[in-house]
RNA sequence: GUGGCCAUAGCUCAGCUGGUUAGAGUGCCAGGUUGUGGCCCUGGAGGUCGAGGGUUCGAAUCCCUCUGGCCACCCCA
């Protein structure tokens, strides 16, 4: 019988692995603690209405990346391929909004896509982002572009690129699309068959085809279809970042893959990513999004983050943390009948705080001290029949080479001493 | 979803045009040391050669299907 592999585009994510996961996590929770964001968890799974609308049913994601299924009841659920429109139902849902506005608020967690797996793109992969819901202004982008700044900072993850643009309002968009429906329509029979889709159904995204990049450079920008209001709004988040001196590079032909964006929008690139994988993350305004899931109207801002690409990232730049040893300290007993006073011993340690791993089997003496070493213990306690007899133990500095025989009941506190750790 | 490359011990890989019981290094376990690690010596375990089917006297090797990985496209994290 073949063994069971885990699914198709899925990994674990083994010991290993954690402490990288952790600091990323943690840094990201950490960064946006520090700008008054508070942490919020939903559901993996939604109802499928719930994409169709924030998302868009003619984007990609919706058309034939997601894990739907039907519940006993019959009632269509999908695996979350994105946060925003979770996060934002949450939000609303209980009004957090009339507690407190804006809202600021952060998350982590799995999502799920079924696009062809590769490296840096998994069926189930994990992405962190801030959502800032319930105030239209420029200092809100602002801030949400110089979070996504200041974490890559705090990782240490140099050459983060910032590809900024401006989709304008609803209004704005609908302009801008008829413009290029107008430009483009006349050039349908040389166009690409999926471009040729696209003139229907999402005009937009005829913008970011590689193909026809040749009709996309004279084609309208959308600078021109901007609104008064848009453009004036879309300078003061420039200006702002100018300010930070956050460096950015804008984009015209940004057009991000979901429907509930409006002006503002960003990707974080960067070069070690190949080519086709090189966003990062990305993220803007969604001023509409409330709307389409049948709350009161709000705006909105926020991005999300790829957590296994920002650590291939930083796997490649040298700044990932490598594998953190899980324990500070060997309990070895000597020969069999010493197996429970060792045991008391690694307990004493335990309650002072000190991570204890055990070794009472009956493999020689030699063996447990080279797991000791392989583990990443940095002291050994040695119990044997010299030290029961005389209620002493052996305690061996492993980088020191040095040990020291002392009382049973000075073996917390010398530990804990050599640690480096308070009582 | 479309196209291409790939799949041999836990890991990194050998295995010539199909020919007996599939190898190495490393890791793991044990012995060398009546109780002291990172080195060394010796031995051992570990593979239905990704899975299934086919061709053949004989398949890790050739063919088909499936599964999985990687790459490109699409798009994004």
């Amino acid at each position: 019988m073949p063994e069971i592999a885990s699914p198709r585009g899925t990994r674990d994510i083994l010991p290993a692995d954690q402490a990288a996961y952790r600091w990323v996590l943690d840094t990201h929770s950490r960064v946006a603690e520090l700008h008054a964001y508070r942490p919020v968890e939903t559901p993996i799974i939604e109802a499928t209405e719930l994409f169709a609308r924030a998302v868009g049913s003619d984007t990609d994601i919706v058309e034939k990346q997601m894990f739907t299924f039907d519940d006993r009841g019959g009632r269509s659920l999908t695996l979350r391929p994105e946060g925003t429109a979770g996060v934002t139902r949450a939000a609303l849902a209980a009004r957090l909004d009339q507690e407190l506005r804006p809202l600021r608020l952060h998350y982590a967690g799995p999502m799920f896509r079924a696009e062809r797996p590769q490296a840096g793109r998994q069926h189930q992969f994990t992405q962190l982002g801030i959502e800032c819901i319930g105030e239209r202004s420029a200092s809100v982008d602002a801030e949400v572009v110089e979070i996504a700044w200041r974490f890559f900072a705090a990782l240490g993850l140099h050459g983060v690129q910032l590809q900024v643009n401006s989709l304008g309002s609803p209004e704005d968009r609908a302009r801008y699309r008829e413009a290029l429906v107008a430009y483009y329509e006349p050039l349908r029979d040389r166009l690409c068959d999926d471009c040729q889709r696209r003139l229907d159904t999402n005009p937009l995204r005829l913008l970011d085809c590689k193909r026809d990049a040749q009709f996309a450079e004279s084609a309208p920008k959308i600078a021109a279809s901007l609104s008064r209001e848009s453009t004036e709004f879309f300078g003061r988040v420039l200006e702002i970042l100018d300010t930070a001196a956050i460096p950015v590079t804008l984009n015209p032909r940004l057009v991000r893959g979901l429907d509930y964006y409006t002006d503002t929008v960003f990707e974080i690139w960067h070069e070690t990513l190949s080519g086709a994988q090189n966003a990062l993350g990305g993220g803007g305004r969604y001023d509409g999004l409330a709307a389409l899931l049948g709350f009161a109207a709000t705006p909105g801002c926020g991005y999300a983050l790829g957590v296994e690409r920002t650590i291939m990232v930083a796997k490649e730049l040298g700044v990932a943390p490598g594998a953190a040893a899980g324990v500070d300290v060997l309990v070895a007993s000597v020969d069999p009948p010493q197996a429970a006073a060792a045991a008391r011993q690694a307990r004493t340690l335990r309650d002072a705080g000190i991570r204890t791993m055990l070794d009472a089997g009956e493999r020689r003496l030699d063996r447990k001290l080279r797991s000791a070493d392989k583990a990443g213990a940095r002291l050994a306690v040695v119990v044997g029949e010299d030290e029961v007899r005389d209620g002493n133990v052996t305690v061996r500095d492993l980088s020191q080479h040095s040990q020291q025989r002392v009382p049973e009941a000075e073996l917390a506190a010398l530990t804990l001493r050599i640690l480096g750790m308070q009582q």
